[in-house]
DNA sequence: GAATTGTGAGCGCTCACAATT
DNA sequence: GAATTGTGAGCGCTCACAATT
């Protein structure tokens, strides 16, 4: 078989096409760039250069003239988790709508590796960086942060104040839900989430505290533990709490990661949902969705997420001057499944 | 409270650096990228100053004096499925510590949108393009393909046969899945899968029809369903098989989506699995995991797929002249669980 | 004079070659 | 003469300004 048409020696540059159909550089730039002062006969010219010799831009070039690359970073700690895809991949359908692309990064929940990663978006002069960070961000961190010089929308974090923001509001949904929870008479309720000084952590121990509080029950602190947002984390404070004497009736699992180590330690126990203990997850998920019975959850849009995120860098991005940070607070709210249901007797 | 650091009015450039330090800026790029005929003593100078001045060359001059922009550009149909998503993960790690970056297009499996996406990758002057296409490559399309003059690997698809593929080896996890379930009596044994003629439904095809030779059983054709991917062609093939007469007593959802909408169709048909119906899915997911019971999947590595995607690439990218197109092959096996049992005796 | 087109500097680097130690 | 450092062209564009119609 023959190859058709490898590619030429050299790649066709705005001088080829100049000189191919007798114009200036000048002008086939104007024509590039859509430009509105262009001759029709002109304009038609160059259209047939740039089609004869398969001519595209060298976005390089652009980049350095216009000093602006029309690339943004996002970092995330993690892909494989199916709702911060979601956010991945709302990000990247809005900044690609604006014709910006998307340049991913993974932190695998690394500092280290994220501020390796914040150098090389840097280095790649991005115009901006949609940053969801693993941990609180250090003061050294954020003045590093700050240093880069590059727009920056934060994810689900409300401290450095200076950067944009986009946030959830996960003290709603869990109030919700333990609220739910405390209507079915559960007194011992397990929160398990990640470290207190993180935002989303921080959000639902509040929401949790505020639906004790409004139905005047006391807090058992021994059922709020935070620490970390991972699977391990779930499996094994859900085995101990569960298998210890102070067992809680029901367990939330306050981050994206947890349910799957929360299912695992009660099926470990052998324990039924919701007949020995009911459940509540964070985001919806297929396992939340398809679960025999599917498990209530803490809920938000993660696609609107990423959508608001891609917007705010956007609005930054070509906004001049230093306008004031802009912070969103999208709502959480709460999806009631069969995976709750009423105290058991035994257990009091 | 004071900002602490603006941004400074300008970035600073290799000149900067020569000036600070008293060098030329030939030295400044010989200290950055890495020489060894530098001097000590200048060497510390240089490094002070790209200290003191918080240099950080520029990637878009970078790229267009060395033609060559470290971005690789990877192309999947979505990216929240959770195997795709590891896909990309590992891909990204393995480009990642080599240097390159990785821009990430969604094609939401739309052929118009991925021809306009390798178009964008082509303007930003990728490096090299990872691709997952969603068809079967029309003549067209592949000529467009070859037409960018830039290395590509291919997933999961044999045809061009002038760019480099990673493939994997599905017939052989079906034909161990089908044997299994020949062995345990079913006769009726549903296949469904994607259009036949994209690589992994046809490899599907091939396995099943291999098992059934093997064991000399004569194929029912109508068991055989191919066309789409999607959790709905799933749900909806899954239902209109298992409600009418010649109903099948196992079932094979051949594509990573088409689990759920299989099994969204059981639990609408109050069907009990395996007692009712045996099912197998396709890679490992939460779902097939932690579903009651676990479901056996038709399984392969994508993580390794992603990295030996990656690797290809890095291959191809840093040969010189037009080696052969290379083709790997990796391995599928069966994982097989409780979801799969002796054929129902009712039904017969 | 207004609309269109051309000219050339310069964006920030790297690399071949020249100059220096 | 070998090791180190400096020089300057040029990568492919855009944009301000000049020149042309």
């Amino acid at each position: 078989m023959q190859p058709p048409a490898l590619q030429p020696a050299r790649k066709p540059t705005i001088k080829d096409v100049a000189r191919v159909a007798g114009v200036s550089v000048g002008t086939v730039s104007r024509v590039v760039n859509g430009s509105l002062t262009v001759g029709n006969a002109v304009h038609g010219k160059v259209m047939e250069a740039i089609e004869e010799l398969k001519f595209v831009p060298s976005a390089a070039a652009q980049s350095m003239r216009r000093k602006s690359s029309l690339i943004v970073g996002c970092i995330v700690r993690e892909i494989s988790i199916a709702p911060l895809a979601e956010f991945v991949r709302a990000s990247q359908t809005a900044l690609d709508a604006a014709g910006y692309s998307l340049l991913l990064s993974i932190s695998d929940g690394e500092e280290e590796r994220e501020r390796a990663l914040l150098k090389r978006l840097q280095n790649r002069q991005v115009d901006g960086i949609i940053l969801s960070p693993y941990t609180r961000l250090s003061q050294d961190y954020e003045a590093m942060l700050r240093g880069l010089g590059i727009p920056i929308v934060l994810v689900d974090r409300d401290k450095p104040d200076w950067a944009d923001a986009v946030m959830v509001d996960h003290a709603h949904g869990v109030e919700i839900a333990v609220e739910h929870l405390l209507n079915l008479g559960h007194r011992k309720i397990a929160l398990l989430t990640g470290p207190e000084d993180t935002f989303p952590a921080a959000q639902r121990l509040k929401g949790y505290m505020a639906a004790y509080k409004r139905n005047k029950v006391a807090v058992d602190p021994a059922m709020m533990r935070t620490g970390s947002y991972l699977a391990t984390a779930g499996f094994q404070l859900a085995s101990t709490m569960l298998s210890g004497k102070n067992r809680p009736t029901a367990i939330i699992a306050g981050g994206l990661s947890m349910l799957p180590g929360v299912l695992r330690a009660v099926q470990t126990l052998k324990l039924s949902v919701p007949e020995d203990v009911s459940i509540v997850g964070t985001g919806p998920s297929e396992l939340s969705e398809l679960h025999v019975p599917p498990i209530s959850v803490q809920y938000w849009d993660h696609g609107e997420t990423g959508r608001v995120a891609a917007m705010m860098l956007l609005d930054r991005m070509l906004k001049k001057g230093d306008p004031e940070p802009q912070r969103v607070l999208l709502p959480s709210t709460f999806i009631s499944t069969r995976s709750i249901g009423p105290k058991p007797r035994r257990s009091s």
